[in-house]
DNA sequence: TGTAAAATAATCAAATTTAATCAAAGTTGG
DNA sequence: CCAACTTTGATTAAATTTGATTATTTTACA
């Protein structure tokens, strides 16, 4: 694994669950503790984390919006982000899900001329709203951080719509297809998303591949842009000839 | 257990019942006297509580998320609110309208058990998520600052309820009623707001008695309560027997 | 005000975590 | 392919944190 990679991982880590212990780094990335402790250093001389006692949080910039944190500019999520952005022309009507990965094609939208934002992530609606984006909130019940909304309500907003493309992430695929750990409020509202839109992107961290749950949420048929930093394999892509399948 | 997250869970309880002692402390965190104590005063040190022979408390102004700070905590609107918050009941299901004047309320109501939200400002949304609140966003197009959501869909929401009570404020109140200068897709949610629940509580800055506009939100006799910092003329006290005028 | 009970502060030893050092493994460039 | 350089993990010394013990302070109440 290269060192950056391993410093990526840290800093989704942290950016998850704010703040963790060198014990639970090791654990999960499978370096010595002496190599955690030195990454760990690297990343507070950048100014991205606070170290303390035991394991370190995350340095989060009061003034910029915690959507758009400076050190995930580096990260693959923006990179996927920045590439999804591309697919989207002047004019579009876009459906974007409350997923932390889909939160960073945000910053790559402001410049486009003329679209129409939906989704269910009330600060990314916030972040648009105060940047002179129309955009609307599909509202319901919130059930996680950073602010999504989920259920019935929400499915009602996104039927209420109809979108030229639409951008989620969950949390991974298998061989049965894009599947979610979610409860199934999500997989409502995400079909709701699916049904009423007509170029469907989907947005998968190397890290979410082959990941299993018994909830389906659809076929990758349905996934016109395959978004990824990680590798698909071959016989994936055979079965899939309709998806385009994008690394980055 | 990390340092940083003992300290979190102290000031979690803290939030909830905002003084505690060191042995609920001690038995709710599972380390020694001595420990809780100096996380005490390291959490004093940042001026986040206040230590007290036998326990702490929650230092208030520093609790304060931002968008409660815009204004100082005197101003008549947070009076206003207090007042306003009091009339809720554990196990309430309330409606908060989008103005800045109500969103003042949103800081007394995080102690209140058992109750839902249901809100078309985003920001308080993610507030009360953020203070494990069940809360529904009422989504829409959003239209001004602090983000609110509008119009059909939003109204849609609130019709999806039956709240207990009902909090809004306008653009100021003349002969006629409780008037708005906002588009009519204001109107539209905030009937819906009205229709669905049961006990109404209007916010009236003193600013904004006898205001003129063609737009006419309802009459007077539709408000439970009427909370204001000015003074309203016995005439119209006379005249809606049935509305509690209360002066802050 | 005086006294007992309770809480806090101070101190110290044990446990845990980090820093420093070094040898082994891996990389790079000629 | 080798030598110089970097990265990694193990070892050990230093630093920090924790909980127990004891002394001091604060509180409650007669």
């Amino acid at each position: 694994m290269y060192k950056q990679e391993r410093l990526d991982q840290i800093m989704a880590i942290l950016k998850k669950v704010h703040y963790t212990t060198v014990d639970y780094l090791v654990e999960q990335i499978h370096y010595s503790p002496a190599t955690i402790r030195r990454d760990l250093i690297h990343l507070e001389n950048q100014g991205l984390i606070k170290r303390s006692h035991g394991g370190a949080e995350i340095n989060q910039e009061n003034d910029t919006p915690f959507i758009f944190r400076q050190h995930s500019m580096k990260s693959a999520k923006s990179t996927m982000a920045k590439v999804a952005a591309s697919l989207v022309n002047d004019g579009d009507v876009i459906y974007l899900d409350g997923s932390s990965t889909v939160q960073y094609i945000g910053q790559f939208l402001v410049d486009k001329k003329d679209i129409c934002i939906v989704t269910n992530n009330i600060m990314l609606a916030s972040y648009f709203a105060d940047n002179g984006i129309e955009v609307y909130c599909a509202g319901g019940k919130i059930t996680e951080l950073p602010g999504t909304a989920s259920g019935m309500l929400t499915a009602y907003a996104f039927k209420s719509f109809s979108a030229d493309i639409m951008f989620f992430s969950t949390d991974g695929i298998d061989d049965d297809g894009v599947i979610t750990i979610k409860p199934e409020g999500y997989k409502l509202h995400n079909n709701a998303m699916l049904e009423n839109s007509n170029k469907h992107v989907y947005l998968c961290g190397s890290d979410k591949i082959g990941k299993h749950s018994k909830l389906v949420q659809c076929d990758l048929s349905k996934i016109d842009y395959f978004i990824s930093d990680g590798d698909i394999d071959n016989k994936t892509k055979e079965k899939y000839k309709n998806t385009e399948f994008i690394h980055v």
